[in-house]
RNA sequence: CGGGGAUUGGCGCAGUUGGUAGCGCGCACGCUUCGGGUGCGUGAGGCCGUGGGUUCGAGUCCCACAUCCCCGACCA
């Protein structure tokens, strides 16, 4: 409200990251609150952060998983036992290190994830291979001090999901994992309507103490890449730091298999990205708090009567089709006025009625990603409004998946390669590098191996870094 | 940490050569207006980032410090 932004962003001029940061302000999804990187998630942006949640928590738990809740501060030495993970994290800790008036004895670490306390639970909650598969998730807040945030796609504090499993064997953890990814994917493309690349890690980008990382990858408007979701195959690296055992069904001692997964409010970033256009937002009815917004024209007149009337017709049909609607009939706003508020929160479909529609039985109805307004009868129209909803969200995605096969191509050259880059593609390579070579090409170009993906259109060749012949290909990109 | 920029009502900014602060938006009230951001009036709201210095007098000049933003390293 005290940002007047949404005038702004109309102008095209803006760059991409001023256009993200007015769509945010615009549609009252979020602000920065005074502690650098944190971010204050405004009612309207929880709101579709809300309906992702539930969405989501419903696959988990539909997927065998329960939830449940671990503690904010660890203590430091639990963070220290896994080496790898100790080192990836050290640098973004935030420390405890007095409490209740004293300095405490040993510094508590606000989670940055929950790997460690977790898995201090798990060797005392696991003792017999019928304690397995242990399948925990947990919703919660983590805290990173990142270098360099940015609303929604890194900020300091975020909400996310994580799940935690222990297995008997690798196999059944290796299963994990990918399944999770791929509800992930599911989820992403068709609730957020983002389309992804879905693949692993290399070693370079892998999660810090785990032994394979997948993730899904999507690409921005402005040619960057975001990871929207990622699942680790843990091996037995946690397992056996914490001691994380069982018996078998031969009384033998075994360390179990493990796998973490999440996504986070990072999303937010992503969904606001991928639809939003000079308007503002854009959101997919999924996970649109409002879906409908029906606005008022006219209030002077005895036909207000009528109108109002008729609205309520309307409302009590989109009601019984579960459709998530609301009202606007502020007297003291222009229409214009009424219908820039809802156009710039994103709201998939605006349906405007006064005098004139109700004369002839009608209403203007306006899909906010496309086309035009279009008068259709008010017989029917809870009916046809649904369908339009089915049709936005299909369209959302198809329009962004265009988009994302527009910016993918094969390069077999160095030089190809590059000039993908520059034009802010992903470039799928044939690939036999290694940790160096990535390094090398990330200083020259700034792009970092995406992912290595299960599924592409391209048969190997030689590795643009070595020569190598290979049968593996990569995925580069320029990320957040 | 390296390189740039900034700090003045809630937000965005102006403030010429030093004279004790102004605009737009927003907010409150009233009237007006509703087929794509209506117009007008009235009003509330500011130790000008902090600490020193120069001066009769500092938002303005000098010094130091702090904080924030943008570009790199980090990342869900």
């Amino acid at each position: 409200m005290a940002v007047d932004a949404s005038r702004s962003i109309t102008k095209q001029s803006k760059d991409f990251s001023q256009w993200y940061l007015d769509v945010i302000a615009a549609a009252d999804l979020a602000e920065h609150s005074d502690v650098k990187g944190s971010m204050i998630i405004k009612p309207y942006g929880y709101a579709i952060w809300e309906r992702m949640q539930r969405i989501l928590d419903d696959r988990i738990k539909a997927t065998g998983h329960q939830n449940a809740y671990f503690p904010l501060l660890i203590p430091e030495s639990y963070l220290k036992k896994e080496k790898e993970h100790v080192k990836g994290f050290s640098p973004e800790l935030a420390v405890v290190t007095h409490a209740g008036g004293e300095k405490l004895d040993e510094p508590l670490v606000v989670r940055p994830t929950s790997e460690t306390i977790i898995n201090e639970a798990f060797s005392r909650w696991i003792q017999s291979w019928r304690d397995l598969p242990m399948l925990i998730n947990q919703w919660a807040n983590v805290v990173r001090w990142e270098l360099r945030p940015r609303l929604f796609l890194r900020t300091t504090e975020f909400l996310w999901q994580e799940g935690h499993t222990a297995h008997a064997t690798e196999q059944e953890a290796e299963e994990e994992a990918r399944r999770m990814l791929g509800e992930y994917r599911t989820f992403v493309e068709k609730t957020l309507a983002i389309p992804v690349v879905a693949g692993e890690k290399t070693e370079m980008e892998r999660f810090a103490g785990a032994a394979r990382t997948y993730t899904i990858e999507a690409l921005m408007p402005d040619g960057k890449a975001l990871q929207m979701g990622t699942s680790h195959n843990l091996g037995q690296n946690f397992a056996k730091v914490f001691g994380v055992k069982y018996l078998d069904k031969n009384n033998e001692e075994q360390f179990v298999w493990q796998t973490s997964w999440g996504v986070s409010t990072r999303m937010m970033g992503g969904l606001i990205m991928a639809h939003g256009d000079d308007g503002g937002l854009i959101l997919p009815p999924a996970v649109a708090p409002v879906q409908v917004v029906v606005v008022t024209i006219g209030t002077n007149s005895a036909e207000k009567k009528k109108v109002t009337s008729t609205i309520a017709e309307l409302c009590g049909e989109l009601g019984k089709l579960g459709v998530r609607f609301t009202v606007d009939d502020r007297e003291n706003e222009t229409l214009g006025a009424k219908i820039y508020t809802w156009e710039k929160k994103g709201v998939p479909i605006r349906i405007e009625i006064g005098p004139k529609d109700v004369a002839v039985k009608k209403a203007q109805v306006k899909r906010r990603d496309a086309g035009v307004k279009e008068q259709l009868p008010l017989a029917g129209l809870g009916k046809k409004v649904e369908a339009l909803l089915a049709d936005v969200q299909v369209s959302l995605f198809e329009k962004a998946k265009a988009r994302l096969e527009g910016k993918s191509v094969f390069a077999k050259t160095m030089d190809a390669f590059e000039a993908a880059i520059e034009e802010g593609k992903f470039a799928y390579v044939p690939w036999a590098g290694s940790t160096v070579d990535e390094l090398r090409i990330k200083e020259k170009t700034k792009a970092t191996v995406r992912c290595l993906p299960f599924e592409h259109g391209y048969s190997g060749g030689a590795c643009i870094a070595t020569g190598k012949k290979t049968n593996t290909i990569a995925v580069f990109g320029r990320s957040y």
